[in-house]
RNA sequence: CGGGGUGUAGCGCAGUCCGGUUAGCGCACCUGCUUUGGGAGCAGGGGGUCGCUGGUUCGAAUCCAGUCUCCCCGACCA
């Protein structure tokens, strides 16, 4: 384990290599030696698993299902929906060929050129195609709707440039797809889940987000409307962390589902998709890490109270071992994870730093001075503070502590996030801001893709979302000077 | 896909310009002893086809050509 971490401040330009750095040497995942692929290791996955029970009980309470469709989705399913394919056409894995085979020439293995597929397969890089290919056969009637599927899977876009979790050649998600008899339903759907997500990101991520329209530009391909949650990170860039889609009728025209409403007359069907991402890791990281490492809100840390002996000799540290097991079979009776660090080939001062890089949000530390005076001494991770406490009354004190630094995290970046929106009135003052302070912007917009388009290329900014608490203000876009009814937010992003 | 860098032990690097003993250092690992309230010390030990392919040469980590990887910056995206 190395200091490096300390030296790297997130306020300069090098925040890509602290992040990194972090991801690397807190164990949560690596590069692997597929391109733009990850390795995610153990410590990291067991977040991850953690944020997968929280969101699928969260889907179970509002009333889907979970299934599993094709990675492969044969080329022409992406042919039927045009305007999906303008989003989605270029970077995808393709499978050609089905056999290799010994090469002819004695190196190694090699594809057999006889073994081409007639019609090649798309890793899946999302799968509305082939799920609304397979609704076709599950609709026919309206008694068939609402269908309410999820499906936890991998996806493969060969991006082009990548980063650990934020944007990797493969990636795992969520994504829910929903068939409705009405646009009502639909859109009532599609509004539902984006506070799911919002209340998973505050919730459990201690993650405050903005939630909104995206702006016509920056819409998933084949949507009518895009709904978004969008997170701010600590170098003052927005990540979009979830969205939601309303899909009208598009993919049931291209895909020919139609139900038979209770007249006997053929309907298109309505549809939503949404979905969060591995991406998600990438924000908890982003929003919430100091220089000593990751800060893991309570609800994701998959361990939350490590404990540390600090012993002379065997005898020592059996005594302080009993001690530990005591308190942590409290603790684990109230469903606090626990885990004690009896390692010998490690000095404490070590695993201190270690468990701080791991962002474990409590730490308890015991030694010769404890077992004399009945006490332990408590580090919280979100304030580093420190304090000798009895072990009396400790499985209480600790267990409402994780409740405390759950809420205490969020605080905190709720008042970073506030600090960073900022309110502009003119094209000077939009750019400056974008450059000196960087955070969101909220800023007239004239409804056109072209000033979007225009402002983008000036400034790297893009329109994160119109909120859906923007209130009606009328307004000269910051831009083009032409009237604007509500300020939208900007920022530079992920 | 464009620009820049990189590849030598599990990790981080030196050596490459100017070819020449047995390829070196730090961390990690193994053994032993001493240590233990914030990243331990000493002693000993193990671990390398120097990214890959080909070329030049008596001799290549080092020179030449090709190729691949990863990282950073752009364009693309969750």
């Amino acid at each position: 384990m190395a200091k490096e971490l300390k030296d790297l401040t997130k306020s300069e330009d090098n925040y890509s290599q602290w992040y990194n750095d972090l991801v690397v040497k807190a164990g949560l995942a690596e590069n692997s030696a597929v391109r733009g692929c990850m390795v995610i290791k153990p410590y990291g996955y067991a977040i991850w698993e953690k944020m997968h029970d929280a969101l699928d009980k969260m889907f179970k309470e509002t009333g889907h299902q979970n299934a599993y469709f094709p990675l492969f989705i044969p080329k022409s399913f992406f042919s039927k929906e045009a305007d999906h394919v303008e989003g989605f056409a270029k970077e995808c894995a393709v499978v050609t060929h089905y056999r290799l085979m010994n090469d002819p020439d004695g190196n190694g293995v090699v594809v057999d050129p006889d073994a081409k597929l007639e019609e090649e397969l798309i890793v899946r890089p999302t799968s509305e195609t082939i799920i609304w290919s397979t609704y076709k056969n599950w609709i026919q009637s309206y008694r068939d709707l609402p269908i309410l599927c999820n499906q936890w899977a991998n996806v493969v876009r060969w991006e082009m440039r990548t980063r650990l979790f934020l944007r990797t050649a493969e990636f795992l998600w969520q994504e829910g797809h929903t068939a409705h008899a009405t646009r009502e339903e639909a859109v009532a759907e599609a509004m539902k889940m984006i506070h799911v997500y919002q209340r998973f990101a505050e919730e459990w991520m201690s993650l405050p987000v903005m939630v909104g329209h995206k702006s016509p530009n920056e819409r998933f391909a084949g949507a009518e409307d895009t709904l978004t949650i969008e997170a701010l990170m600590q170098d003052g860039k927005a990540l979009q962390s979830g969205t939601s889609h309303f899909l009208g009728q598009n993919f049931a025209k291209a895909f020919d589902v139609q139900y038979a409403n209770k007249e006997g007359k053929l309907e298109y069907v309505w549809a939503t998709s949404w979905g969060v991402s591995t991406r998600l890791m990438g924000a908890l990281i982003m929003a919430h890490s100091d220089n000593n490492g990751l800060v893991l809100p309570p609800k994701l840390a998959p361990i939350q109270v490590v404990m540390v002996p600090i012993y002379k000799g065997l005898e020592q540290l059996d005594e302080i071992r009993a001690r530990f097991e005591a308190i942590a079979e409290a603790l684990r009776a109230k469903g606090i994870s626990v885990k004690i660090d009896d390692r010998d080939n490690v000095r404490s001062g070590f695993k201190f730093s270690e468990y701080e890089l791991k962002g474990v949000p409590v730490r308890l530390a015991m030694g010769p001075r404890d077992l004399e005076n009945g006490t332990v001494e408590l580090v919280r991770r979100d304030t580093l503070e420190k304090e000798t406490r009895s072990q009396e009354g400790l499985v209480e004190y600790i267990e409402q502590l994780m409740t405390e630094i759950q809420e205490n995290i969020f605080r905190k970046a709720l008042a970073f996030r506030d600090s960073m929106v900022t309110r502009v009135d003119t094209w000077e003052e939009f750019q400056r801001v974008l450059d000196e302070k960087g955070g969101f912007v909220l800023a007239h917009w004239d409804g056109t893709v072209e000033t979007e388009v225009a402002i983008k290329d000036a400034t790297k900014a893009t329109i994160r979302c119109i909120p859906f608490d923007a209130p009606a203000e009328e307004g000269m876009c910051v831009f083009s000077g032409k009237p604007s009814h509500r300020r939208v937010l900007f920022a530079r992003s992920y």
